[in-house]
DNA sequence: AATATGCTCAACCGCAGGATT
DNA sequence: GAATCCTGCGGTTGAGCATAT
């Protein structure tokens, strides 16, 4: 059984605000406030609406305080460095933004920014520089090096973003860095329990999961534009193995 | 002018987690 | 400590508009 639904979606109204639901909650919060509770408030104030819907209308519209119209360049600069930071976390990007909601700043993403990231990108490629990381602990030593190849290229890799997730009982790291079309990576002396990697090639994103019991050493090459990249995200391949030679197998075609 | 395609953004959904009972 | 309620969040959808063919 799945979760109770928040209301009586069949006596709740859905879809576009009204000017004259509008006005009704404007003014029934105006006057009372949430009462910290939004799940009654739309009763109280006499609206046939969710209170999730209220609360998100106001939120994200009828708040005083709310941004309209366009991103200059230097909010879209600190979407950009934030993102590069800490990834989708809209709401902490948000709060960094006087007047703009989480809504809009992963709309004003997911149609301009990414793009525009990606359009950079192709050009910031040939300065790409390589990338290192080493972590050590007493019970895990693993050296990662991360060796982007420089060269100019027109294809696109639908991210930036390169995560590596370490045992996380051990130890957890996570960066990232322009992704250029042509890489190599190269990973030597980890220690391995059980073997998980996956690559999302409509993300970019690629994970390795590593645990404590086989010792191995490998190297992985992918070479070559992603030819499982696609623009729509519905159709997104993910590349699953769960050995290194099924990963392997997985990249031939990538390969000089 | 008609149709197809792409883009934008408001709104919805389900889930996680904190607060309350 | 368990169950329930509520809020906040990020991902996704789809209507309406703009642009291309």
């Amino acid at each position: 059984m799945g979760r109770a639904p928040c209301c009586d979606k069949t006596k709740v109204k859905r879809g576009p605000w009204s000017p004259d639901d509008d006005n009704i909650l404007k003014n029934y919060l105006e006057k009372n406030g949430t009462a910290g509770n939004w799940i009654s408030l739309p009763q109280k104030a006499g609206l046939r609406r969710c209170g999730k819907s209220c609360r998100l209308r106001w939120l994200n519209y009828l708040r005083p305080d709310i941004k309209h119209g366009g991103f200059t360049e230097e909010e879209d600069n600190i979407i950009l460095t934030l993102y590069s930071q800490i990834g989708s976390r809209w709401s902490v990007i948000a709060a960094n933004l006087q007047g703009r909601t989480d809504n809009d700043v992963k709309n004003h993403w997911n149609t301009k920014l990414k793009k525009k990231l990606l359009a950079s990108q192709n050009i910031n490629l040939i300065s790409s520089k390589s990338f290192t990381n080493n972590i050590n602990s007493s019970d895990f030593n693993c050296s990662i090096n991360y060796y982007g190849i420089l060269e100019p290229t027109n294809s696109v890799v639908d991210s930036n973003t390169f995560t590596s997730h370490m045992d996380p009982n051990l130890t957890n790291s996570s960066f990232q860095f322009p992704l250029p079309a042509l890489m190599e990576i190269q990973e030597n002396d980890a220690t391995v329990q059980e073997d998980g990697y996956f690559m999302d090639f409509s993300s970019g994103i690629s994970s390795s999961y590593y645990d404590l019991v086989n010792d191995f050493d490998f190297q992985v090459k992918f070479i070559g534009a992603d030819p499982y990249y696609s623009s729509s995200s519905s159709n997104s391949t993910l590349v699953q193995a769960n050995s290194i030679s099924d990963f392997d197998q997985s990249f031939k075609g990538f390969e000089n």
